[in-house]
DNA sequence: CGCGACATTGACGACGTTCAACCCGGGTGG
DNA sequence: CCACCCGGGTTGAACGTCGTCAATGTCGCG
């Protein structure tokens, strides 16, 4: 536990054409022109966060949209009793809170950087009106929510189907496919994306490691045999 | 298994007055003024459900935005393996498919009527253009997609930390106050609900009928004491 | 050097799935 | 009108998975 300063961002200047280049590589604003993205680029404003750092937290009214600029964040849901699952693992330009500046209300989810990390914000007000304005930002917004409502749903039913070695296959796989080889994660947080704890990760992975699947070292897990490791989980995540 | 054409819906017919009515008590047309009402409401058309049709199916691509107006459909998500989950259990004003029109893409989703079920319908692309003209559509569905989202988030945080009984009081409490104190559902439903087996939820419920909670009969399930339940089940689900 | 975060492993027990058998009621066809 | 069948409910028993608790090891940082 650090500081309490350290854990919030601190203001940075970003340049308005590094601003652009980022908005040309989100999702949400695909489709969107030149003129456009220069337009929401110019209410954008950044903030540089520790590892460790809180972008937002549960229960907080909304009141930017946030996009990751670079590093990268972890969105997650914790329950009262404690238990956590991480819900998105964004890296650069991948927003955080589709909904929230929608709604404005606070919602379940806590937003924290897991390595040094630059997060962009737009007034929510802003960004609304500005998403209203371009239709194909709502579009895309909303296939989004789709997939992340398909994801859980997908989750729910490997919950029930799936035993934790599967889940955790897939996991792996999903990272594998979204950062490479070399994954820096713990098993905790690997086992909050699998939906089990700790120790069954570990066990997990333990076998994984005797069938010469992956490697692991502290915070680390490295993927020796991805062929196998596509073959073993067929399907993907969204994260 | 009764013969293919039973399952179909049959076009029938619906007054405008009566399409007009059902709109205004459908949320996503919440804050719409009476004369865009009228025009959504112009393009719809109605057909018929035997208990037990099939409104759409998996992997089918998106042609309409589906409400229910008479009945119940249960939208549900089913695995390769055949495990199943309810998603939603739709009744009169209660879209079936919010994300499907945006995308038109096929997804995950299959809707089914538990009941004789009236469903209206709307073109896509007449459903697309009408919310993107008026915004204020596209910020309910985009809320509903949020709540949707923290729904299944919930139920898998349920998954991990809650056994079967609590995950069903919580299916029980939630059933209760959307459709009162009779339940007219199968074990198999709410199985489907809880994310569990047929014989776990079975086994539960016998021991809530002995606790004085519910009665049961066949496909119906009587809540005997609201209060206690609520006690039992703080939270509530979203169906 | 020592603390704290992370990794690892064993033992144990609870919970829930699975399989199997059985009952019951209502609808259908002979 | 009766026999049958099917969908649904109910219960028992066996088994396996996984979560929990606990002990121990180890790495890196302050």
């Amino acid at each position: 536990m650090s500081l309490q300063g350290a854990n919030l961002g601190k203001p940075i200047n970003i340049d308005f054409a590094e601003r652009v280049d980022l908005f040309k590589n989100t999702f949400v604003f695909e489709g969107l022109g030149d003129d456009d993205i220069k337009e929401i680029a110019g209410m954008a404003f950044a903030k540089r966060f520790a590892k460790g750092g809180s972008i937002f937290y549960q229960d907080e009214p909304c009141e930017f949209f946030h996009v990751v600029a670079r590093g990268l964040v972890k969105v997650s849901i914790c329950s009262f009793s404690g238990s956590r699952i991480t819900y998105l693992l964004a890296d650069r330009g991948e927003p955080l809170n589709l909904v929230g500046p929608f709604t404005g209300s606070p919602r379940f989810i806590s937003a924290e950087a897991l390595e040094e990390t630059i997060v962009v914000h737009v007034n929510r007000e802003d960004f609304l009106s500005f998403a209203i304005k371009n239709h194909v930002v709502i579009i895309n917004i909303i296939s989004i929510l789709g997939s992340a409502i398909d994801s859980a749903n997908g989750r729910i039913i490997d919950m029930i189907e799936k035993p934790v070695e599967q889940r955790l296959l897939k996991v792996l796989y999903t990272l594998y496919e979204k950062f490479g080889n070399t994954l820096k994660f713990t098993s905790n947080e690997l086992a909050e994306l699998a939906g089990t704890t700790t120790e069954s990760t570990l066990r997990a992975m333990g076998r994984l490691r005797k069938r010469g699947i992956i490697t692991s070292g502290r915070g680390e897990v490295s993927i020796t045999r991805p062929a196998k490791l596509k073959l073993l989980s067929d399907e993907t995540l969204w994260v």
